[in-house]
DNA sequence: TGTTAGCACTTGGGCATGTTGAGTGCTAAC
DNA sequence: GTTAGCACTCAACATGCCCAAGTGCTAACA
């Protein structure tokens, strides 16, 4: 019994349910693939992967479909990040030319990466805590009712209502933009919290309750940059790869609608040494997605920000993986990594 | 042979098959509703009403099914938008209280009409053509590269980068903008097409470059405000609703992420008399939305955005109607329409 | 010890057949 | 115009059968 043939067929098995979506028998096996041994061997070595809980049969007398465990066999130890294709090389770097602001680059991006992988794609806003204040801006909406927009030096701009306890002015509001402009811009957003309170503490008394108001509206704009927004494409293929199962498409979607969900799931998965985090099947913490994987990883200043999709655990994680890196870099390189 | 009854049945199909899902027969008829008459006799009405176009057999001997023309009859002259609940009432005031930026209105605001409906909800982004100018900067993020901001006075804010021809400085934004808001500050968006030219004219010739590009970017913000957004929410309410049809989910997701489809689709359906207007399965302009059905209608100032709802054209149209109006209606408070 | 051939056994899927029941259309009587 | 009755149709379900694919096991083999 040689270990290296074991994995040589449990890589056979992986690739050929994902590719033909049936349970796969020792017969089929030995034809497609050029082991050198009879189905009689492939079948002993299979009960062997059986026993690991690598495969299972879905009855008696079925072929052999890959676990969760088998998966994750697979994509740490047997397989090898395919390159990417000549042609979908030149569709990354043609379909991310003209870069605009940061928006515009991420909508491109999920879109690109969905379509390469047939997958549904997530991106997540990068981080803002870097960031640098550029600008702010206070406008009054309504006399109690304040918009407070707040500008990166990064070109994001978040903004904001805040509800002021007594009626404001045009005059208050501009001369609260002096104040707070001179002591905070060109400071780090996640330094907002240790910096505004000291802005308040020298105001006359008279606007202290609304800069009070305003200071908070600031600490919650600069804090929301934080990952709290994603951007996602391609649902559509939930469908197209899920024509036989599609009980758990609804699951799914939720998941993907829930967006907190999915940026907990993002923003949980470590940072794997070869490049792209996954996770597989009953591996994500979320029930709705026990039979979907996800491949992921970082992106930007820090790798901070995640980058991935999402399909079905029956995928073809080599491509994918491939894929997902290749686009995460560029977007890197793009935004400045 | 009475008019009325013939109507009456139809009613009386439309609203068993949208319940049970099942064609209906002439026996399930006359058990369920206390129509006076025997099973027989509804037979010869289904027979005219089939002749008519208005009701369909998938196969010899099963119960009818409304077509698309069955349902548009009932929707016209039969149906009478049923009053709201009083839980449904109460949803709306508590989900939609405490006001905020129009963003986070539109989103509560969605997901409370799909959760109403149990349907897919779509909400077009206000125009902005009459709102007017309240605000604007430029933000230096390259040598070359600007940040545009846009403020409008009803809170919204668009942004969006330019590409200057030469490197700008800090003091010529600084300039530019001072010449630009004396000018535009206060004015209509849609003016602006008239109004910037004239502004870019006066400025000195060493800044008339960068200032073309950037009353350029300016009119693409202004511009932008039109009706170029949606949001959505409730996809999972597909996969829920059409567990038998899982083909023809796909084409919908489709749809609905090309949002490009949905806000033309949105835009093109005309102002019904009665509040909200239906668009039913091949009366939809957008092939993949043959099985679907549209409700929609206007809400905020002039009613000139959309805000509807997406599902199987077997839906419950009375009370998704119903939902609709009720919802655009508070909206429309809301954001003073 | 690992590999192989052979064989008995299991089982889901396909197919032909039979049965049932819901539903229709038609006709004749009311 | 309505109704009862009846012959007819046909999808859905059930039953039984066979087949092919696939397995596990054992005994022979290198």
């Amino acid at each position: 019994m040689s270990e290296p043939r074991k994995l040589e067929v449990l890589r056979a098995i992986v690739e050929d349910y994902v590719h033909s979506r049936e349970p796969v028998g020792s017969k089929a096996l030995v034809e497609r693939h050029h082991l050198g041994v009879s189905s009689a061997t492939i079948r002993n070595d299979m009960a062997l992967l059986e026993e690991e809980g690598l495969i299972a049969a879905p009855h008696t007398s079925a072929g052999r479909i890959p676990t969760d465990k088998g998966y994750r066999l697979f994509v740490d130890r047997i397989s090898q990040v395919k390159p990417l294709s000549a042609a979908e090389r030149r569709a990354i770097h043609s379909l991310l030319e003209g870069p605009d602001d940061v928006e515009d680059i991420l909508e491109r991006t999920v879109r690109l990466l969905s379509q390469l992988t047939n997958q549904v794609a997530v991106v997540q806003y990068p981080h803002l805590s870097r960031a640098r204040v550029r600008h702010i801006e206070f406008v009054l909406l309504a006399p109690r009712q304040v918009l407070v927009v707040l500008i990166a030096d990064t070109g994001k701009v978040e903004q904001g209502v805040v509800h002021a306890g007594a009626d404001a002015t045009d005059d208050d509001l501009m001369a609260l933009r002096g104040r707070f402009l001179g002591s905070i811009a060109g400071s780090q957003l996640d330094l907002m919290p240790q910096v505004l309170p000291s802005v308040v503490a020298l105001c006359p008394p008279t606007l202290r309750g609304l800069a009070g108001v305003l200071a908070h509206g600031l600490e919650r704009l600069a804090d929301r940059g934080r990952d709290e927004r994603m951007v996602m494409a391609g649902t559509a293929n939930l469908a197209r790869s899920n024509v036989d199962f599609p009980l758990s498409i609804g699951p799914v979607l939720e998941a993907l609608e829930e967006q907190v969900v999915m940026l907990r799931l993002l923003s949980d998965m470590a940072e794997d040494p070869r490049g792209v985090t996954v996770s597989i099947g009953r591996e994500n913490p979320y029930d709705g997605l026990s039979e979907a994987s996800v491949v992921a990883t970082g992106y930007g200043p820090g790798s901070s920000a995640k980058i991935g999709i999402l399909g079905p655990t029956r995928m073809d994680y080599p491509n994918t993986m491939a894929a997902v890196r290749a686009v995460a870099r560029y977007l890197s390189r793009i935004l400045g990594g």
